[in-house]
DNA sequence: CTGAAAGCGCTTACAG
DNA sequence: CTGAAAGCGCTTACAG
């Protein structure tokens, strides 16, 4: 283990100044071409690596990103959204070269102080709000604080900061048509937090299209996303005197635990009753039969959501619009499979 | 957004000099009771934050660990095991107020270099490394870099890191025993990658085990972890001419999906197939039959092995004895469920 | 085009 | 117990 290298011994080696390293190193002027290939070698093969610490300090940014989760350990750990979003969300990041930094937090209060602390410490450039809500109190939080961030999800009215997300209503309206055309007329649905933005959108959207299409019922349960959940609100629906054909869940592990209680309860799919997920995760296809769901390409949209970040930050190669505060992401695309059927009246 | 606050301002504030609002604020002797009272009640007051960077370059550490993740995005949203982990992991870090850098790679040639990276840049003060191998590159090379380092998993034979790992050959004797018990002599096993070190330790017990127990039939088969594979592979072994009265999954995602297949081909659980998993997450309550598996609580798995790492690195409150090089964490119990019963000839 | 110097915001020996 | 100063490793105006 040898000691660090820094620009001074680069310099040394190459008998010029530290700022002329500095200068050849980060490809701005200053310096002749032939100084430039001489310090870049010698550079390279001292194998010098910059100290972020001292780079931070001087420019000041941490090049880093931070991401706080509120929520448990558990929903983080059966729901493959996150780390999907979060995969897409770091080979963007990587490739600018820009860290992740990650927290896990218990309440809203914790998340903000995270966000207080890490922008006070500039341990971060900007952050990745997730889990946008119908009125979050985050998103005046960081727009005061001046700490750049970007909304994973949308879209938000009057909000101080820029917002990617998919348009939730028009794959709603189409998996209802799809189970109306299907002769579905008593439909249930498993939601998500009502608190959460695209819950409420959702609620509407399944509102407004039930009304047009004339069902008979549409009903419509919120939940925490749990399987637990998933299975007892399902249970219960299916318990009921006229009990619906078909249930839509908003994502996949609430709709796996509902096939569980199906199964459970002897009533065959999609025969009996049809079954659609939100959230197309391979877990979709584990089961038997396989999940229709609505598929979206989570990775990309993260990838998306830390590019956005990074050209509010500034760091991004091409700058984004600064007045696409919104920016639409390609909406789901409805997958059908073998949990979907004709209705049997 | 007000301008930073730093010491300076503390100190002039204070009428006292940098180095003592330094010592102050790090409780460090070198100032008066009544001095240091003033600092700290005009740090609070001012809502001073050191700033992360200059801390750093002063006393180059990074005050955070890193973790590189070589499995693809898929694998990972999956597989709750990871999510889990991490959570653990974060909760000692943030006690510490250390920082979780995350990266995701490709290959092993990539992670190597992203440890490189990461410590010549001093951007982490320790990794741990996930999915340790039999013959793991990775930890000589941490070694030779004196990258600190926590090896997730072993025990690792003449290693010159720390290791946390659980004990998996007494489970496997376990699961064995219970099958027997029940009366199932021809069992199967869908295991996760070979290269693994666990698969191998687990590989070597059910082979001793089946021996001493004299089965009919202990037949295991590779795979990589995801429910495709697991799938397909149950799909062969159900379609032998003598199939197995019980499979034993590595982890949960292929239990899940080989129940699936069962019930594809109209095999009863666990009337004529008994099913284990390992890795026992809430994807296991979600079936039904809920599935028998092997309980680990990973996430305080994950909080032992931060808890090492950050004794390595020489800032865990309680230092860890130098000579604990292998950490053994308490082994996974076995939780039977609904998808387990006595063999039926 | 190049060099010497100041500065980023901390920590820490070293004198008084 | 306290202050003035040097140093961590970079970047960046500012003179030559």
């Amino acid at each position: 283990m040898t000691r660090r290298v820094t620009i001074a011994d680069i310099a040394a080696a190459a008998g010029v100044s530290k700022g002329a390293v500095s200068y050849a190193l980060n490809g701005r002027p200053g310096v002749s071409e032939t100084t430039r290939t001489k310090i870049l070698a010698i550079a390279a093969e001292m194998g010098f690596v910059p100290n972020r610490a001292a780079r931070s300090l001087s420019v000041s940014s941490a090049q880093a990103v931070g991401i706080a989760l509120r929520r448990s350990a558990r929903t983080l750990g059966i729901e493959p959204y996150f780390m999907e979003l979060i995969s897409g969300i770091e080979a963007t990041l990587s490739a600018g070269s820009f860290g992740l930094t990650l927290q896990i937090v218990d309440t809203v209060d914790v998340e903000l102080e995270v966000y207080r602390r890490w922008w006070a410490e500039r341990r971060v450039d900007g952050v990745l709000l997730c889990d946008v809500g119908t009125d979050d109190r985050r998103l005046d939080f960081v727009a005061d604080l001046g700490l750049p961030a970007v909304a994973v999800g949308g879209p938000v009215e009057g909000a101080r900061l820029p917002a990617v997300w998919h348009d939730d209503a028009e794959p709603c309206r189409e998996i209802l048509e799809y189970l109306h055309a299907l002769g579905h007329r008593r439909v249930a649905r498993v939601a998500g937090f009502e608190h959460l933005l695209h819950t409420a959108i959702r609620d509407r959207s399944y509102a407004d299209t039930a009304a047009g299409l004339e069902l008979e019922a549409m009903e419509t349960f919120h939940s925490d996303y749990t399987g637990e959940q998933g299975a007892r609100i399902t249970r219960r629906i299916l318990s009921s005197a006229k009990r619906p054909t078909a249930i839509i869940f908003d994502n996949d592990v609430m709709a796996v635990a509902g096939l569980g209680v199906a199964h459970e309860l002897g009533i065959r799919v999609p025969d009996e009753l049809s079954i659609v997920a939100w959230d197309d995760s391979p877990l979709c296809r584990l089961t038997h039969p396989a999940l229709t769901s609505l598929t979206r390409d989570i990775t990309a949209y993260g990838s998306q959501c830390a590019e956005v970040l990074l050209s509010v930050i500034g760091a991004a190669p091409s700058p984004i619009d600064e007045r696409a505060f919104s920016v639409q992401f390609r909406p789901a695309q409805l997958s059908p499979r073998g949990s979907t059927g004709p209705a049997r009246p």
